[in-house]
DNA sequence: CTGAAAGCGCTTACAG
DNA sequence: CTGAAAGCGCTTACAG
């Protein structure tokens, strides 16, 4: 524990008497003023140390324009790369000397809209929003007012808010293409279908190109809505895989993410299948997962660090300039071979 | 999106205006004061919802005595069982009308202290710190001046901050007994030590009483300081038990919590051993993992719902009556015997 | 480079 | 039951 400070100094009011200053120099010394002599400054930074002082945030906030808080919304607690992206963002933001409000939105559009509504009430000064469902026109009108970043929205129209996504048009390209060079001629989309346009479009793009018909090469699965428990939801959408008679089934399965793969993987294990030998199966996201299970999952992974670096560097630009320049960024990812892929005899 | 409020309403000064009445009257309905009648109130809450108004959270802070905000600290964002308490922890603070502050601590001693000090600083009316690391006197001194509630402290020792863990007593001895009547008399405690006297002192205890001798019966790891990647960390823990010639290994494996045995099992797996034919192998906390992998973990349930309900009434209780009643109380778990244990051979 | 005064949007005694 | 005034701890023009 730290030592007791000299006297208790609660206020800039009690620091400045205590240093024989007026308030206004504390201020200007803690908000790295210009007009501020450097020696005062020193001063004022080293009290704060010693005392253990800190402006209290109510008054700064209501009182200045900064709050110093940055609020992060995502879905919920438990998707790991989420979770991963948390982490990275955290290390980001303490690197710029912003504190944060985490919110969940539970994947819901009233949830999210009143989420935002609460960050602004609390005056933060930037928004980063990890996968928003609402649609561009209503992002734009909801963030117009704060600098935002959004994080792999669901949909895929560009609005004014600036973005940032991984490649997904070139992870569905290497996941397919590795996928055909091992001799696989038709791929089931797990938890992926048509609705879903940052994959299929890209799978259907790239199957054309290899000179297949998407009808016959991709199968989607039903339209999946999970929201959590997304292992179960690969063992659901398995089972109703399996159902398809044996000379029908494609023996590629593309999952939409690690956990699905795993659920997957796990059931085809459980009904005596093989894996890569019966079915080659490929994950998204690099979770810890991916590489501890039996098989290891070939994967991609989005690189979480990387990625908030840039919306950490976004959104500072855009908080220090006070307007929002559009961008739509996409960030590169790698694709790693594992073991849950193999050639299709 | 909703509808515009019929004039911009952005204080509570507005809204009295708006209402023709003073700002005390507002100030009272919005609080839930005595002295006011229900129909001024009823006029000042629709007028709110309309208007789609909310007070100033830092001006409230700043003058009031309640923020309405709860400081939840926890070490990281990588343990699903924490995530899963988290989510529960949410759905009680939300029933009780209070908005929460999420911080990780990274199991640091010094960066839990200055969590809790900036918790202060924000005028947190409460705080719950999961799996706090630091001593109950620290605890004591750090949060005297907040209402509290520690959940799974690492430490034993009973400080007047008062706590809420599982009944890890119970559960080691169900899980003991349960491998004791397959016929294990000899179990390896994966990530589990000495120094885990929440574990380690009732795993002796429940030995003891089933005639055994802990010095023979219990094999404790290396002292394991994992703050993430428990796969991994249960991957690395067993190759280090596997180094035990083969003579002398127990064949029943207590994992410290569910990642840890999908760490271990997985391994033993790759290795060409059989789970539970070869060893049989428990978890701890019934994540998702537990039940999806193939084998299916023997495990423990700690009931974050219940568990987080009893730590929502605990906190609420200490901030309303304003003194921290001391209370160190343990919730019950369930054991669930599924398809990673079986009878020693 | 430094200081006294005003004010952010609330709540809380104190009057009426 | 309702209202005018003071003040929470800061920051920000405006002077010196």
């Amino acid at each position: 524990m730290a030592e007791k400070p000299p006297q208790k100094i609660e206020s800039t009011a009690d620091l400045a008497r205590y240093l024989n200053m007026s308030q206004w120099s504390v201020s200007r010394a803690i908000n790295g003023h210009k007009g501020v002599s450097e020696e005062t400054r020193k001063r004022v930074l080293d009290a704060m140390v010693e005392c253990d002082f800190q402006p209290n945030m109510h008054a700064r906030s209501l009182r200045g324009q900064t709050s110093k808080l940055i609020g992060v919304c995502f879905w919920n607690f438990s998707m790991p790369i989420v979770n991963a992206k948390l982490t990275e963002l955290q290390r980001v933001l303490r690197g710029y000397g912003f504190r944060y409000l985490f919110e969940t939105t539970m994947g819901e559009e009233e949830r999210e809209i009143s989420v935002i509504r609460d960050f602004q009430r609390f005056g933060v000064d930037g928004i980063v929003n990890i996968n928003s469902i609402l649609k561009a026109p209503d992002l734009d009108e909801l963030l117009s007012t704060v600098p935002s970043v959004l994080v792999e929205p669901v949909h895929r129209e560009t609005g004014k808010t600036p973005k940032v996504s991984v490649d997904r048009s070139r992870a569905m390209r290497e996941i397919i293409h590795h996928l055909y060079e091992l001799g696989h001629r038709r791929f089931a989309m797990i938890g992926i279908n048509r609705y879903n346009l940052w994959r299929w479009d890209p799978a259907v793009e790239t199957v054309r190109q290899l000179g297949l018909d998407p009808e016959q090469a991709l199968l989607p699965t039903r339209e999946y809505k999970e929201k959590g428990n997304y292992m179960s939801g690969g063992r659901a959408l398995i089972e109703e895989f399996l159902e398809i008679p044996e000379g029908q089934r494609p023996k590629a399965l593309i999952c939409l993410d690690d956990l699905i793969a795993t659920g997957a993987i796990q059931t085809l294990i459980r009904k005596g299948y093989r894996v890569p030998e019966d079915f080659s199966v490929t994950g998204f996201n690099n979770e810890e997962i991916s590489q501890e299970l039996f098989p290891r999952i070939t994967t991609i992974d989005q690189h979480p660090h990387r990625l908030m670096d840039r919306v950490g560097e976004i959104l500072l630009n855009s908080i220090q300039r006070k307007k929002t320049k559009t961008v739509s960024e996409t960030v590169p990812m790698s694709f790693l071979v594992r073991e849950s892929t193999g050639s299709c005899r």
